[in-house]
DNA sequence: ATACGCTATGTCTAATTTGACATAGCGTAT
DNA sequence: ATACGCTATGTCAAATTAGACATAGCGTAT
């Protein structure tokens, strides 16, 4: 029956993008909070994880990509920080298409597999 | 314009069905190996991998699912070996739907995805 | 000038994962 | 009886990854 659409996305996908890099929710998410909340910094803060872990994060993806995700300026109290650049955008926006098509289109396939998480008396 | 059908995978999802449990590319790898191969062994040999991480996988996936994902016996040289449970193809099939599926309805998400590693003048 | 909060690194340790061997025991084939 | 090849574990070192601190330097605001 089909089951009206919870929309909560039963799957993240990850991406593995050739040259050593992948895309998955742990960059998006932080990529957006970024742009959220304008500093790295303050978006690790916020995901709960080591500042340097997150620089190391956005660092992988400035490499992987042909072009920076983030535009950053050094300098604290409003004066540094850090904003996405059409790239980080895109690259948010690309991604949400594809996991939203994925959790809308291929929900049979994705009930199919939890199901069998669940077993013949689920 | 949709350029025929390529039909190689762009991407291989992994899937993180709770419990601690997740399942991608290369656990249904190897569970395809072993269901060609007649054996865990054999199937870690041709993939490259230690029996014992071969196993181990499967182990995993024994535990989080209900029942196991195949039935082995005990005894070489034509005494042992390990065959797909129902479960197992089952869970085959289920994957390669959905990858199926991702790839063919969400080629345009996925090439943009792409387009954006290669930069503009790609 | 001082303080604050940011980017950008370096270093070192702990935790986790991976890999390589080793071993026990079983079931067919010879 | 012996050999072979499989499942099923155990152990232990190596490699990789994650985490915790430390530090340098800059730019606004006060």
């Amino acid at each position: 029956m089909s089951q009206g659409k919870p929309l909560r996305p039963l799957v993240r996908p990850r991406l593995y993008l050739g040259n050593e890099l992948s895309l998955g929710p742990g960059k998006i998410d932080l990529l957006r909070k970024v742009g959220e909340c304008g500093s790295i910094s303050a978006a690790a803060r916020e995901m709960a994880i080591p500042y340097k872990r997150a620089w190391l994060l956005i660092d992988t993806l400035n490499r992987g990509f042909p072009t920076p995700v983030l535009d950053t300026t050094i300098g604290g109290k409003a004066g540094g920080g850090a904003r996405l650049t059409a790239l980080g955008e895109a690259l948010i926006v690309a991604y949400d298409a594809l996991e939203a098509k994925l959790n809308t289109e291929a929900t049979a396939e994705l009930e199919t597999l939890l199901s069998l998480v669940r077993g013949p008396a689920g």
